[in-house]
DNA sequence: ACCGTCCATGGAACCGTTACTGGAACGATG
DNA sequence: CATCGTTCCAGTAACGGTTCCATGGACGGT
């Protein structure tokens, strides 16, 4: 009883073609039928239905789309879904767009500049609806170029694009994040903070730096701060933390701008024995589960992850709507924790 | 100079049709020059390229799907992209995908078994040339009856569904990985040792357990074990170890059966300031940043998540290409680390 | 000079839909 | 009874390509 057998025999699946001819009427009656046209009469219907039914026809979305003009689906491009943080981006975004009927075209870029472009490229060719973009570089022409062609709407995730393109935004505000961690770590005597940060075509990077300044400028003191560009990996913010600590003299706080610096960060500082917050004070961007249950936790410049995914698909569909596009700004906040303790008062 | 003005106006795409006019050649012509048919003359395949730079004509993936039958597209099914393994699988089977040139229709079930069948349903109608499937339940009827209609290659992740689909899948051993660990912890004295789960419909979830009886059988002693089946999610974890500390007498190791348990179990061992490993020793399964960069570094029960995206978009492929089903089983290995420390002697 | 081959090309059918056009059947109206 | 709307449906042309088939010219062999 329990034994099922695979449908017989695997009958190629049904076209509307068929089903016109089961059910005797014509392929444009089929179609008006199942799209609700209102010309339409009982009796019709109940044919087409049951015909539809007999042969388990589903309409071809593909030849749909050809017809029709839409595909129902959008690209989207990120720099490395493995991130747990841009996974959670994707998380909101795909939830947005699937229950609008989208469906999602998934490619990582490796956070490859060149890639971003060909992704780019391609989607066109795929006739998405649309596309969200977080760009492994803003200011590789090539891409910029691209982008001119793309006669969809576009939404930009976390970037700032130099160009008058008509492209929707969402962004995080990675400055007040950053004034309010450095404001915290001044008020508690640092002045030699290091933020291990990723390259400068990245507007988070920029404005992180920038709310690192403006914080500083803000309290009227001398700027001894460092910033090490580099990549937001955690190779880079290993290295870089090694090179803090050789500095003479040494930061008394570090700053990990992302959560891939903060483990590259942590490795080195724990390989080295340097006691958080007694020798070094910590922050990092980017809340994750390391950052909350770290001995001792880490003060954090945390964001809605999810909410910049959701927003992101939002204001895409506002635009495939036929809606302007828009700027967004979502709110960053600091979080203070132990991580963060009193500059040592040698220094 | 560096004002760049958008394409003067934006004409929409060119046809086929168009190329074929300027170059003033059958359209069929222009069609074989593109895709590299041998009886092209030169003076042909000159005047249809230039037609094709001039128009910026780029063919229409929708209608070569249509006509050729294949959309090289792949659609994946995750139960919760968010999560950092996940992602990583995500990672490694879209990387292999997209070098093959196919894309991936990412879809979340949100670990909902509902959507599984929704999914699959779906990714038929958008005629996907294939799926790699992670479904959030092994055993709900719907979705193996969905399952049994679809015409394109399956692929599963981690999965033992219990019908006689000629689906390729890929696994990792649980079991050996977790055999070691309770080895482990069995030889350092513990024999009270909790694991805290999911649901029995996971195949791994399944594993573990019996990897853990196996181990406990395999020395010879009395099983004093514990599994605690719930949902891999950080709250199941949080709970269960409440759960586990107000027993009496309590077990002296606790085994994380996933990276979002081990957050809460965490969380809980720190409110109740139970320390590792004098207080309680503790193993997760499937590596993470905190597993490692945890005071003290947590041992755990690893496996290659690239590896298993990887090598699921292999045996895709390998479908796709005429190639018969088959399993691969990867390697899952236990590191030691401090977490674990000898069962307290007044037990 | 004739014929068979081979190459290059154009024409047309087709993939599975949608949407437009036109007409049949019918009842209502002048 | 002619005229006019409705309502419902069939036929057909797209959508943008690929591929099979037919054609015609060039060429080599006899």
């Amino acid at each position: 009883m329990s034994e099922r057998r695979r449908s017989d025999v695997r009958r190629k699946r049904a076209s509307m073609r068929e089903v016109a001819d089961l059910a005797d009427v014509a392929i444009s009656s089929v179609s008006r039928v199942l799209s609700g046209h209102p010309d339409v009469s009982v009796d019709m219907r109940d044919r087409v239905l049951n015909a539809v039914n007999q042969l388990e026809y589903e309409p071809d979305f593909l030849a749909q789309s050809l017809r029709r003009g839409a595909t129902l689906s959008v690209g989207y491009v990120v720099g490395d879904i493995s991130n747990p943080l841009i996974a959670t981006i994707t998380s909101g975004a795909e939830s947005v767009l699937r229950s609008a009927g989208y469906s999602m075209l998934l490619m990582n870029s490796e956070n490859n500049a060149e890639l971003d472009a060909a992704h780019i490229r391609f989607f066109q060719a795929r006739r998405v609806d649309g596309m969200i973009l977080s760009l492994a570089s803003e200011r590789r022409q090539e891409t910029l170029d691209v982008l001119d062609q793309v006669d969809v709407p576009v939404i930009m995730v976390d970037r700032d694009v130099d160009a008058d393109l008509d492209a929707s935004i969402v962004r995080n505000d990675h400055r007040a994040g950053m004034r309010a961690a450095v404001g915290h770590l001044l008020d508690l005597g640092h002045r030699r903070i290091a933020l291990i940060t990723g390259a400068l075509d990245l507007w988070p990077v920029r404005e992180r730096i920038a709310g690192m300044a403006e914080a500083v400028e803000a309290r009227g003191v001398r700027d001894e701060t460092t910033s090490l560009v580099g990549s937001l990996s955690a190779e880079h913010g290993e290295r870089s933390t090694e090179q803090l600590l050789a500095m003479e003299p040494r930061p008394t706080a570090i700053i990990a701008g992302g959560n891939q610096v903060l483990a590259g960060c942590v490795r080195a500082l724990q390989r080295r024995g340097i006691r958080i917050p007694e020798d070094m004070s910590l922050v990092t961007c980017d809340e994750v589960d390391l950052s909350e249950l770290h001995t001792p936790p880490i003060a954090s410049v945390a964001r809605d992850t999810l909410l910049i995914g959701r927003t992101a698909a939002e204001l895409l569909l506002e635009r495939i709507g036929g809606g302007e596009p828009r700027t967004v700004l979502l709110p960053t906040t600091f979080t203070a924790r132990p991580s963060c303790g009193p500059a040592p008062s040698g220094s």
